[in-house]
DNA sequence: TGCTTGGTTGACCGAGCGGTCCACAACCGC
DNA sequence: GCGGTTGTGGACCGCTCGGTCAACCAAGCA
């Protein structure tokens, strides 16, 4: 089951939604029609099975980069040019499903749009909790305001995964990162 | 015939490429399918020409939108508002279409590639020349990496874009406006 | 062995896809 | 008014789409 998902994951990815066929999945997930139609009801809502598992894998590994026991700079620095990094090594999924997701289905699909606000909510969490714990532990300002940084490197995340796409230049995308995280006061 | 390429822009933008079939870009041009393709030749190059006229457009209105008479920092202040503004008073036409572009064809188009790269280092480029002036006129530091501060610009107009779809808040967009706006250096 | 059952398959459905093509109208110099 | 040319529209093509469904199969039980 699980590895179905993560089959149907990766097609989505890659192709976006309109542009992967109910066939295309059946044969990723090595199932009959029957059986995927069965299990998820319909290509809409496997869409956003999908979906949710990425969120959940991505904001988790989220979580774990910001849990680092390094300089909290340095950590969102990696992090972000870690985005970079994957975008551009893996030249036939160099976007971000959650992206994807936001530019294609978001307008027309309710259930989407609910689960692409609740994943921007929880990366934003991640990165407010990270804020505090470094505010607190005197690494950044005592006057960072911490909602307003936790909502910009969500913003950032985003914005770098269409950048690396359209303009794959490792020293542009590095100078964007440093100017990024030179937003958050020492 | 320029109509004709405003009318396909907006549905493309819209719709974005898969979801939009021939059909519906003959009705909303006016045209029969026989003079669309003889006019375009393929949907593919339809989509790449009303993609530029979007470019064109776009760029254009920022640059506009930079060189009014108004401190800097205003004035981009202002340009970042008026996305957040466009997507969110758009609630059928909330995206972008050269981040659809850049999500959904860019990855298997190398014509759209090639659109948006060029589109991008447009961006980049008005912003550059602003960030210059703005910094000869004493308005940002002379220290001021204007290069590195394009780039950063270029991928917050992305980000916003992104965000106001899957996060249509406006207090919290606006605090990522002016975080990254706190990013020029005075 | 025979029966039930839960899960699987892929042929099949109507609809719509991108793209082609040709009969036909609208305009041209004459 | 005319023949020639250009551009138009929509019927038509083969194909694939998302989704359904009846036949089938292996496993469990008596």
């Amino acid at each position: 089951m699980d590895e179905v998902l993560s089959a149907v994951m990766d097609l989505f990815w890659r192709q976006g939604y309109e542009a992967t066929s109910v066939q295309d999945l059946c044969t990723a997930a090595g199932l009959g029609k029957g059986s995927l139609y069965a299990a998820f009801g319909s290509k809409q809502e496997l869409y956003e099975r999908a979906l949710r598992h990425y969120v959940k894998l991505t904001t988790h590994d989220l979580q774990a980069q910001l849990l680092r026991r390094v300089p909290f700079r340095q950590a969102v620095r990696d992090l972000l040019l870690d985005r970079v990094a994957q975008s551009l090594g893996a030249p036939e999924r160099p976007g971000c499903l959650l992206v994807s997701a936001v530019v294609e289905r978001v307008p027309h699909d309710t259930g989407a749009a609910r689960i692409a606000r609740d994943a921007m909510e929880a990366l934003k969490g991640a990165f407010a909790a990270a804020l505090h714990a470094a505010r607190a532990a005197g690494e950044i300002s005592a006057d960072a305001d911490v909602d307003a940084l936790a909502g910009f490197l969500t913003a950032m995340v985003q914005a770098l995964r269409v950048m690396s796409i359209s303009m794959p230049d490792e020293k542009q995308l590095e100078a964007i990162v440093d100017t990024a995280v030179s937003v958050i006061p020492e």
